[in-house]
DNA sequence: GTCTATAGCATGATAGAC
DNA sequence: GTCTATCATGCTATAGAC
C-alpha cells in the first residue's frame, strides 16, 4: 500500500490484464514448487515448473469436458506426453491434483482482487472495479474458475471446505462494499449478503454458460457493462 | 385454457404447491412407463412404478452427492433394495438413468410451468408468476434441478443437447415475457435475453447454492421477494 | 420378477529397468 | 527423471438358477 502510487480505476484492457495474469501464474507456481508442501519428487525446478503447468492445464481442460472423476490418469498423461510413471513423479495420487490446482487458482484470484482494488476508495468505483476484475479473471482463468465450482461438492471434505471458504471470501468482498457503500449513504438498505448473492450469481454465471454467451457474441466487456447497470439499478437509492 | 376458470394468481403456498407436484409426479411416471420407450423389462405396472420411482429417487440422491460419474451401481442397488441383476430389468445401462431422470423432469417442469402461467396476462404479474413457480419446482424437485445442472456436460451428445434446450426453453419463456413488457411499455428497453439470463441466474443460485441459504436460513418465500424486487428494479422504467 | 455368480475390462498405483 | 510392465481393485453388464 504505498499512498505515493498513482492508481487508474478497474483493471484496465483485457489484453494487457491477460498478459499481467499470465505472468503472475508462473511466478505463483514457481513458489509453489519452492514451498514444497505439495511433495513433488523431482528436484530440479527447470523441470519441474513448466512440466507442473503443463499437468494443471491438461488437468483442467479434461475436466472441463467430462469431469474430475471421469478423468483417467492415462488421459492426463497422454496431453501431458509423459508416461504413468513420469506423472507420479509429480503426484502422489489423483486427489493431490486437485490440493495442487485448487491452491494455484485461489492464491492467484485473492493476489489479483487485492491488486486491483487498492487504493480504490469509492464505494461505487470500488464495486465497478471489483464486478469487473472478477469477470476479467474468470475469463481469463475460465478452466480453473469452472472447475472449482463444478467439482467442489466431489471433493474429500478437507478440500471441498476449502473451495466454499474461497467462494464465502469472495461474497464477503462484495458484501462489504456494499455494506460501506450503505454506511456512507451511497447504496440503499437492503440485506448486503443477499445483494452480494445476486452479484456473485450473475459473475458465475460467465463462466459457467460461456457456451451460451460465446454463441451470442457477448464479450466480457459488454457483459461487465450490463452487470454494473444491474448492480447499480438495484443498489442505487432513487 | 377454458376461459370460464377463475384463475388466482401465483402458485399459492409452498405446501400445496408441493402436494400438487408430488401427484403430478406419479403420473408422468406412470404414463413414460405406459410409452414403453425406456425399455423397462418388468410388465406388471403395480410393480413397476413405485420402483422406478425409487430408482430414480436413489440415483438423484447418490449423483447430487457425489456426482453421477463416481456413483456406483451397487451403490445404487444397495439404495433402492434391489440386487444389480434386478436393478438391470429396469435399465438397459447406466447411460439410460439418465435418459430416464431427464425426460421425467423435463416434462414435469414444463408441464407446471404452463399450469401456473396460464391465464395471467400482465407483464408484471406474469414475470412475478413465473419467478415464484420457478423457485418454487426448483425447491420441491431440488435433486432433479441441481441434476440436470451439474451432470449436463458429461453426458453423451444427445442428451447434453436436451439438457442445454431444456435450459434455452427456460430462459426464452423468461425473455418472452420481458419483451412482451416492452412492446407494452411497463418494461424499459434492454435486451430480454440478457435480462432473461440474469434472472435464471439467481434462480438457479437458489437451488446450487441451497446450503449456502439454508445456513442463513432463507426461506424461498422470502428469496422469492427478493428476486421479485431485483427484476422489477432492473426492469421497470423510472 | 428377482437373485447369485461371474465375465471382461479400465482404473489408480507401484516396481524396477534405464 | 522418465519409461515399461504389472498388480490389485472395482466397475458395468450379463448368464442362468429359482
Amino acid at each position: 500500500m504505498t499512498g505515493a502510487t498513482v492508481q487508474s480505476c478497474g483493471p484496465g484492457s483485457l489484453t494487457a490484464f491477460r498478459r499481467r495474469v499470465k505472468r503472475s501464474m508462473e511466478a505463483v507456481c514457481r513458489a509453489m514448487f519452492r514451498e514444497g508442501i505439495h511433495g513433488v519428487r523431482v528436484r530440479n525446478e527447470r523441470v519441474a515448473v513448466p512440466n507442473l503447468v503443463r499437468i494443471m492445464e491438461a488437468t483442467l481442460a479434461v475436466a472441463n469436458e467430462k469431469g474430475f472423476a471421469a478423468m483417467s490418469l492415462r488421459d492426463l498423461a497422454g496431453r501431458t506426453g509423459l508416461s504413468m510413471g513420469g506423472l507420479y513423479a509429480y503426484i502422489g495420487s489423483k486427489e493431490d491434483l486437485v490440493a495442487l490446482i485448487q491452491a494455484q487458482g485461489g492464491r492467484q484470484t485473492r493476489q489479483v482482487m487485492e491488486a486491483e482494488l487498492e487504493g480504490v476508495a469509492d464505494p461505487r468505483e470500488r464495486l465497478r472495479t471489483a464486478i469487473r476484475t472478477h469477470l476479467y479473471l474468470s475469463e481469463v482463468l475460465r478452466p480453473w474458475f469452472f472447475f472449482a465450482y463444478m467439482e467442489a461438492r466431489q471433493l474429500p471434505a478437507r478440500l471441498r471446505a476449502q473451495a466454499i471458504g474461497m467462494e464465502r471470501d469472495t461474497e464477503a468482498l462484495f458484501a462489504g462494499i456494499i455494506a460501506d457503500g450503505q454506511r456512507r449513504g451511497v447504496f440503499r438498505e437492503i440485506d448486503p449478503l443477499v445483494a452480494a448473492g445476486f452479484v456473485k450469481a450473475v459473475l458465475q454465471d460467465w463462466y459457467l454458460k460461456h457456451g451460451k454467451h460465446a454463441e451470442r457474441g457477448l464479450s466480457v466487456d459488454a457483459y461487465a457493462e450490463q452487470v454494473e447497470a444491474l448492480a447499480m439499478k438495484y443498489l442505487e437509492d432513487t
